[in-house]
DNA sequence: TGCGGCTATTG
DNA sequence: CACAATAGCCGCAG
């Protein structure tokens, strides 16, 4: 599948706008104005507003085409029309693969797929400086300089159905362009696949935010009371509680001293040690733990964080702003501007551990956990092809054969391995490192090539294809070893980077084939994704099918995200499973219906 | 009001 | 206390 661009008439290459077999459709929707869809053959439907939901989900149903977009928020728009298609290709996504960075808007996205200087791409302010620019060619939605014209550039998404056609036929030469580049990226086969599950996660997230995480309301409250007390009824109220919370570890000190004491300034927090005799550095929390029998002030201190921590983010606030009828939702992003993690808001990628018994299964659900054993070891094995590293993946553990090699405990490799992957040079591990340097040089070459790559500011791209952007600038005034210093976080950044950009996108491919076999055969819907961890929201009855249903998928998703690789490997994949009532029960699951 | 520093939580 | 993220509060510069 090379790029064999044919002739082109005008300006847009002719490539055949199919993806395998799909067929392919572009759509541009306004909930008020109405939808196009326009067909690669050129043809296309005009939808009024009142019959989106029904004709969209008509035309996913006979045709079951691939929907191209430009951007999740018309996911959002669909998915919040109870239209959910299975298959799409998210322009703004596959620009973000193909070009770096995290601005993805349409304006950007059409300059740089037609090889426009994104920087000339016209500002808002400035075009209504030059109203004589005002589109005058053949499409009035492009300007004479090629770029698009002033309806797209403030967000602006014109509503009649003229202007919506417009935006779905551009849409396609825009996916034309990226499909193109994509097939041409050189030694990354996969790119193209690696497309399409990055759309899906898109399209994923906008489902995610609708949806929510089930959450036990009562179970949450009574959680966050029990670190802060009950509700405040007023401001006042509210005062008086952080008052008293303060002064229970104030107390410990003599009267004189409370005052001018604020637990929230570090520098307080230092002087108020060094009052009772404590000289730190900083006053973290697991410095501080190794302190807390030189006095009891030092135990109060760690609890008030505690409490401190629950009332400012995760606390009632935090409650009523991001829980509704049940569900805990925030915004997702299918890509970080990193290495291309999803990211969520609302506490939903850092809920601490004590309030995760909040989360829970509606009545007649359960929740299916599943994680992916040692996922970043296991993707080093795949994308670097070393022979011995992957030979270690066919155990359950990866880090007992690798320790047995290494003639060290199987603590002392895992400490090792992940340090290399982080580009750690010092402490416990950097013995063990060069066991293996010696043990397995074609990983630990892969990780010093992006090293090196990373620290001369030179880019890089994530096997699957994702362009990760390296500054590489020098900063005016920098001494050298400020400069050494920054090289060598660069350096650490490019080398994780390769690892964590290869886990997120087979994790994807993991979720988007979950996702896609839970909708066939109704099996319940992804709530959660972390990383390496999927939360699935199923009926009771379909409990076992479901857990099965996961760990199948992973299988699928691995096969074929290995194929993406060049140097085609067969690293084994693993998950951990389980039926749960809570996400707490982790370590207690629901025994499996028969 | 915006930003860097510090702190805490997660994978 | 390496890699990544979100998020709160504080002090300080503008």
């Amino acid at each position: 599948m090379s790029g064999s661009s044919g002739k082109g008439e005008g300006s847009g290459p002719t490539r055949l706008s199919q993806v395998g077999t799909d067929t392919v459709v572009a759509v541009a929707v306004d909930r008020a104005g109405g939808a196009a869809v326009v067909r690669a053959d050129g043809s296309d439907v005009l939808i009024e507003p009142q019959r989106l939901a029904l004709e969209l989900g008509e035309i996913e149903r006979t045709e079951h085409p691939r929907w191209v977009w430009w951007s999740i928020d018309t996911a959002r728009t669909l998915v919040d029309l109870g239209v959910r298609p299975a298959r799409c290709w998210d322009l703004g996504a596959v620009h973000r693969l193909l070009h770096g960075g995290w601005r993805a808007d349409p304006a950007r996205v059409w300059a740089v797929s037609r090889g426009l200087d994104p920087a000339t791409v016209p500002e808002r302010a400035r075009v209504d400086l030059f109203t004589a620019e005002e589109p005058t060619g053949d499409d009035p939605a492009v300007r004479p300089d090629g770029h698009l014209a002033i309806e797209w550039l403030d967000g602006g998404w014109a509503t009649d159905l003229d202007a919506l056609r417009r935006h779905a036929r551009l849409a396609l030469d825009v996916y034309r362009r990226q499909s193109d580049a994509l097939d041409r990226l050189p030694d990354r086969p996969g790119a193209p696949s690696t497309a399409t599950s990055e759309s899906a996660a898109e399209l994923l997230c906008a489902e995610l935010e609708h949806d929510g995480l089930p959450v036990d309301v009562d179970e949450a409250e009574r959680i966050v009371g029990s670190f802060v007390g009950p509700r405040p009824d007023t401001a006042e109220d509210e005062r008086q509680r952080i008052h008293d919370r303060d002064q229970q570890v104030l107390q410990n000190l003599p009267a004189h001293a409370r005052d001018d004491l604020d637990l929230r300034n570090p520098a307080d927090v230092k002087s108020l040690l060094r009052r009772v005799g404590i000289e730190v550095p900083d006053t973290r929390a697991w410095r501080l733990e190794q302190l807390r029998h030189e006095h009891p002030i030092v135990a109060e201190l760690l609890r008030w964080r505690r409490a401190e921590r629950i009332a400012t983010t995760f606390g009632y606030r935090w409650l009523d702003e991001h829980v509704d009828r049940g569900r805990l939702r925030g915004a997702w992003s299918g890509a970080d501007g990193a290495a291309g993690r999803m990211t969520a808001t609302a506490g939903l990628h850092n809920l601490p551990g004590e309030l995760r018994p909040a989360v829970a299964a509606e009545p007649g659900h359960v929740l299916v956990r599943s994680d992916l054993g040692q996922i970043e070891p296991r993707v080093l094995a795949a994308v670097s092809g070393d022979a011995a590293l992957v030979s270690a993946t066919r155990d359950d553990d990866m880090y007992a054969p690798v320790a047995g090699r290494l003639g060290v405990s199987r603590e002392i490799a895992k400490v090792a391995v992940l340090g290399a992957m982080y580009g750690q040079t010092t402490g416990r591990g950097a013995e063990a490192l060069r066991g293996l340097e010696r043990a397995y040089p074609t990983a630990m070459g892969f990780l010093t090539a992006a090293d090196v790559a990373a620290q001369g500011g030179r880019d890089l791209r994530t096997v699957g294809g994702r362009l990760v952007h390296l500054d590489g600038s020098r900063h005016d005034g920098a001494d050298d070893r400020t400069e050494r210093s920054r090289a060598a976080a660069r350096g650490r950044f490019g080398r994780n980077a390769m690892i964590q950009g290869a886990a997120a996108e087979l994790f994807k491919a993991w979720a988007v084939t979950v996702r896609a076999q839970l909708r066939e055969l109704g099996a319940g819907e992804i709530v959660l994704c972390l990383h390496d961890e999927l939360l699935v929201h199923a009926p009771e009855t379909r409990a076992d099918h479901t857990a099965a249903l996961v760990d199948e998928a992973l299988q699928a998703a691995a096969a074929r995200w290995q194929r993406r690789i060049a140097s085609a490997v067969d690293v084994r994949f693993v998950t951990d499973t389980a039926v749960l009532r809570r996400w707490s029960d982790a370590k207690d699951p629901l025994p499996l219906p028969r």
